[in-house]
DNA sequence: ATGGTTCGTTCCGCAAACGGAACGATTGCG
DNA sequence: CGCAATCGTTCCGTTTGCGGAACGAACCAT
């Protein structure tokens, strides 16, 4: 069938199950078949780059995420997952015990980002280097000026906004161990 | 037929007749169908990812190349002479095949900085907030401004320095594989 | 237990991507 | 001027990716 595996389809099972989203819901948001999403995340179809594009962007990723190969430069696009965050992805590391995604975050001023919670275990670090970041668990988010650093559980509700005029800039790296 | 255009076909018809190969032959070696190829360059058809990898491997690109418009070539290098680097370290993740080490790094202009090589497999990844960043191999340092995102291998003498009368604000994963 | 919901996989008819073979157009050579 | 070779496109039968529906399993509340 599949010559040689691209591998794709434990890759996108992970970064599906690191969100916390069932194989449904996640075909329902990216208006493609159970059966469809079933059969790339299993490797037995080879999928069409019209169906590459819609699960990359119900899970707010570029494809390039997705398609990740060995030897590949680091890839950055852009995605954008509400108003006020821009984020672009910048690495993925694949571990046994865990993934790693680094992006780089600009949150605009005057908006509050929500975000729905993550998998059990998932870890938001955000390194803040230019205006200041209120973010962390909706109920209790944190403040960090140039040069701090704060990190939170991701599996609650969490937000992003800023402190003042200005938007901000900031690394962040989500850490999804695997198996939650 | 395909709603949204992914304006691959013409990218891949760009870079194919830039290196002077005809349909024909890329079809051939790629060992696809002329149809298809024509159909893909045209947009006509809805490419499968086995199709992609075929036409990419012929082209000896990796499949970024034919998905993700390259990136702005890197902006002339000018050389700065002096260094210091300073860094802070902010997280330090355990993992069984590798340790991440997340810090957050200053550098101030004027001075190079050289640091001696890591072991073989170590990764550094630097983003960059503020001021021009100068980093990598002593050989071959690569040029980011603020947004930008750059990596090398660690295993050989690298430099760190900044370009431009501004110091350098930056986040630096270091990525080291256990036992190497 | 029992009915209801959601999970991921499998079955199946349909649409479409596939490669081979034609096609007309263009070029190069005798 | 033939005439052969190659170009990129189009036609066509086969293969296969597609989504809807049905499936068994797991879970929850009653």
């Amino acid at each position: 069938m599949n010559g040689r595996d691209t591998d794709i389809g434990s890759r996108l099972r992970r970064l599906r199950e690191a969100r916390g989203i069932s194989l449904s819901a996640l075909a329902r948001s990216a208006g493609i078949g159970k059966a469809t999403l079933s059969g790339l995340e299993l490797g037995t179809r080879n999928p069409t780059l019209e169906t590459l594009y819609a699960v990359a962007g119900a899970l707010g990723l570029p494809l390039t995420a997705l398609v990740l190969e060995p030897g590949a430069p680091p890839t950055e696009a852009v995605h954008v997952p509400g108003a006020a965050v821009t984020a672009t992805l910048l690495e993925v590391f694949e571990e046994p015990t865990a993934t790693f995604e680094l992006l780089r975050m600009r949150v605009r001023p005057g908006i509050v980002q929500h975000s729905p919670p993550h998998a059990p275990g998932v870890t938001e670090h955000v390194t803040v280097h230019a205006g200041v970041l209120r973010a962390g668990p909706a109920d209790a988010p944190l403040l960090a000026a140039p040069g701090e650093h704060i990190s939170w559980q991701a599996d609650v509700p969490h937000i992003y906004s800023t402190v003042g005029p200005d938007e901000a800039l900031a690394t962040l790296l989500i850490r999804s161990p695997r198996q939650a």
